[in-house]
DNA sequence: CTTATGTAAGGTTAGCGAAAGGTTAGCCGG
DNA sequence: CCGGCTAACCTTTCGCTAACCTTACATAAG
């Protein structure tokens, strides 16, 4: 699952990326709110994270931003002043939590998860495709009656492919899912997890399909 | 099992945590108030020993702060006074028991006992994992008919896992309950322990599982 | 003195992903 | 219709690295 920080104290930056990775996700961080609404209305991210005082665009701007393109997507606020007026002007813009500096990386991490769970598939606790059961609360798959035991990139791509169920996502998205900006992204690398994790999926009553050209796509089918 | 101990007056302070050391427990030692709060949000404690006259932040609004967060640990309150206002005022904003100085010190070991009997797995007497056994009330372990014996930091590593069944503890977390916040947190140490573990553990229905990259879970098995 | 502890050091293994060759689907010309 | 062609995809192999395991030993604690 994949997330965007945005701010632009390098070393708060640093270790709040480090805590959310700590909770296995994917986690893009960015310095100033330009390159963020750049990066909101061109990536796909589970949830942001801004601050409120960045350079070049301020965090209310991006976020007014990206909900005028649309986007419902789940936004957390970070600022330095508990001003309460400040939190009501983010709300009001369509803030969905909000925390005043300087908190502590547990309530953040827990903020965080309670924001993807109430997003991700509307608050639902389960996914399902077919025998395969994805739980958002511990993070784990289970096929039929077994725990699945994924690899953490394992784990990324087949979050992607369950996330939206019946819809296909191209190599590219996938990469872009698993990697996040940072990495140098080599889609290539994507099919060998497909392939892995087929390897994994073997006999169940549910496979990744191939959409030639287009990507791939999870799909429950009769064993 | 870790607990949190708030106490101003230093030599007071030192000859509490002697006394739960000398129980078995992991204790934190800090001497005021805002510094109890930031502990209490980012670290995980069995039980919290709050004084109420605390510099910076008084123990009453640390264990408002405290419950205002969620949390729901048991607390032990102390003050100078045995004032019943001060002890109602403490009860109505959560406190788990509360004890009036001076007191003995094997009293207070009683009560955070029992607190701790109380509180850690809903009162459950027991703790089981396969053919490993845990009894809170005498804090051993049995292993099949035999009782295991362990050193303090193989007690308390093999502690932190059976705690929460079915979760993965990665080391850093594991280092915390055993070292507590004062030592030097070496989770290079916690795979020798894991290690040492598995040797006491071997050939039971009962297998300290690694997941590479995340930590390590406690598991019934077959034999 | 005995036991517990934890650093150091080396061995082992799982996970990663590039490379390379095999396979398949779709296209196109005959 | 059919064989050939190509691009996309599948699969295997393999070297690298970081994480983990294990042993040995020095130190500290009781």
């Amino acid at each position: 699952m994949r997330v965007l920080l945005v701010e632009d104290q390098l070393q708060l930056a640093e270790s709040v990326a480090q805590a959310l990775k700590g909770i296995g996700l994917t986690v893009d961080v960015l310095h100033d709110g330009v390159a963020a609404d750049l990066a909101l209305s061109s990536e796909e991210y589970a949830v942001a994270i801004l601050d409120v005082g960045l350079p070049r665009m301020n965090g209310f701007e991006v976020l007014a931003r990206l909900r005028a393109r649309g986007k419902t997507l789940p936004v957390l606020m970070l600022t330095a002043r508990s001003d309460v007026k400040d939190r009501v002007h983010g709300l009001n813009l369509g803030a969905d939590d909000y925390l005043a500096k300087p908190f502590e990386l547990t309530e953040l991490e827990a903020r965080v998860k309670a924001l993807l769970r109430r997003s991700v598939l509307g608050g639902e606790r389960q996914q399902q495709c077919g025998s395969l059961i994805y739980d958002l609360e511990t993070r784990r798959f289970t096929l039929g009656e077994e725990l699945l035991t994924l690899t953490s990139r394992e784990q990324a791509v087949l979050e992607a492919l369950i996330a939206r169920p019946g819809r296909v996502m191209s190599k590219e998205q996938l990469a872009a899912q698993v990697f996040g900006l940072d990495e140098e992204a080599s889609s290539d690398a994507i099919e060998i997890y497909i392939h892995r994790l087929r390897k994994k999926l073997d006999g169940q009553a549910v496979a990744i399909v191939t959409f030639r050209g287009l990507g791939y796509l999870l799909e429950s089918r009769d064993v």
